[in-house]
DNA sequence: AGCCTTAGGATAGAGCCACTATCCATGCGT
DNA sequence: ACGCATGGATAGTGGCTCTATCCTAAGGCT
């Protein structure tokens, strides 16, 4: 297929194609001399998943370019849904400082939850956000984070288990970037309800 | 206090001032006469608003509008969390059709947890959220949804109790805002570790 | 009283982002 | 052999949030 056939089958203009293939999120097709050029469905797959990661997700161009880079290196799988992670729920821009209060939280919740004792984005996002907290003087008592890393725990445990192999890594990103997306929307939607309720409660009296 | 001193106590430049000025973000000084306006400590606390919902939140200037539109119309107080929420848990923007599989499930999540049955953007955005999920084909079995919701139900209760009676309006808008998306945030990133700590158990091995 | 500074108002420009449109030489398909 | 689509390059668009410039008027210091 070329051009644009790919266009109409992925319902991207051909113009945005040509910008996803300047920008390198699109690998250039395979050329048939120099003015002709055959895509295949891998490319079709491509173009569903970023669409999907930028119309669903609302991540930037530079981020998409990121994740398909370590699908076309064909990183190991774990180090993918890191990264995934790492867009998905926002774990990047963060710098941590060793050791401190919000590290020592940090250490308690993984040992209370019993989780593997290594240093992850996840990890260091999460002391970082604690700090965050504490500069902003807003108290997180060792009762809410057990409270809430139960819950976690909880629900990351139903995530994971809801997760299926997929049979390419674009795929793989793809279910794993709209899963995460958006069972952390469902939670967040969830918790505005919850907070909702519980708030009718304590002042419409 | 005039102009430049609000933008040195705030940190803001007098070019932004006045295009929050231009925007209705900040209510214009008491004008002393045709070239000299007077602000006050309100000013300030706005100013420090506006910066915090920018930066922290990452809110656009018409949210911010809306929000301080009814802190300075005066709207009761759960009505003006309300907004909070749905701009900060991004709540808007979705369109409910009535009935269907997903409003049942809503509805059973709100006697399950004894909840008040009533309208709420949050409800809304809930059920509109489910149907999308449905559509993507990610399922969300009611075991999901029930221990997402306890989960969710637990951490309200904590959080509402921390909230404390602020002492004006634009102190509440920003402690509450601050509060959810700190809360929020908090929860995603132990998410994020507990399915980290979960992956690694699944698939490293 | 006179002049320098500064406020406020209006308008235009900057910089970023994700496209989108135009132009051009080329060479396949009919 | 010729029209039309292609790849490649480059420039423009529109939205957003500022930021800079200009201008007039007036306060206040001397």
């Amino acid at each position: 297929m070329q051009l644009n056939e790919l266009s109409q089958r992925s319902g991207v203009t051909p113009a945005s194609i040509k910008y996803y293939l300047r920008e390198g999120l699109l690998p250039p097709g395979e050329a048939v001399h120099a003015t002709r050029a055959e895509y295949s469905a891998r490319h079709l797959e491509r173009l569903e998943l970023i669409q999907a990661l930028r119309q669903i997700m609302g991540l930037n161009i530079g981020q998409i370019r990121g994740l398909v880079k370590m699908a076309d290196d064909g990183v190991p799988r774990l180090d993918l849904l890191a990264a995934v992670q790492r867009v998905v729920l926002d774990l990047g821009n963060y710098t941590t400082s060793i050791g401190g209060e919000a590290a020592e939280a940090t250490d308690a919740v993984v040992r209370l939850r019993g989780w593997p004792d290594s240093a992850s984005d996840a990890r260091n996002a999460l002391t970082a956000h604690l700090e965050l907290m504490a500069g902003l003087k807003i108290p997180v008592s060792e009762t809410v984070l057990d409270a809430y890393s139960k819950a976690m725990d909880d629900v990351a445990g139903l995530d994971i288990a809801a997760t299926t192999a997929p049979e390419s890594t674009d795929r793989l990103i793809l279910t794993a970037a709209v899963g995460m997306h958006m069972h952390s929307q469902l939670l967040l939607k969830l918790l505005a309800l919850a907070q909702a309720s519980h708030a009718i409660r304590r002042y419409q009296r």
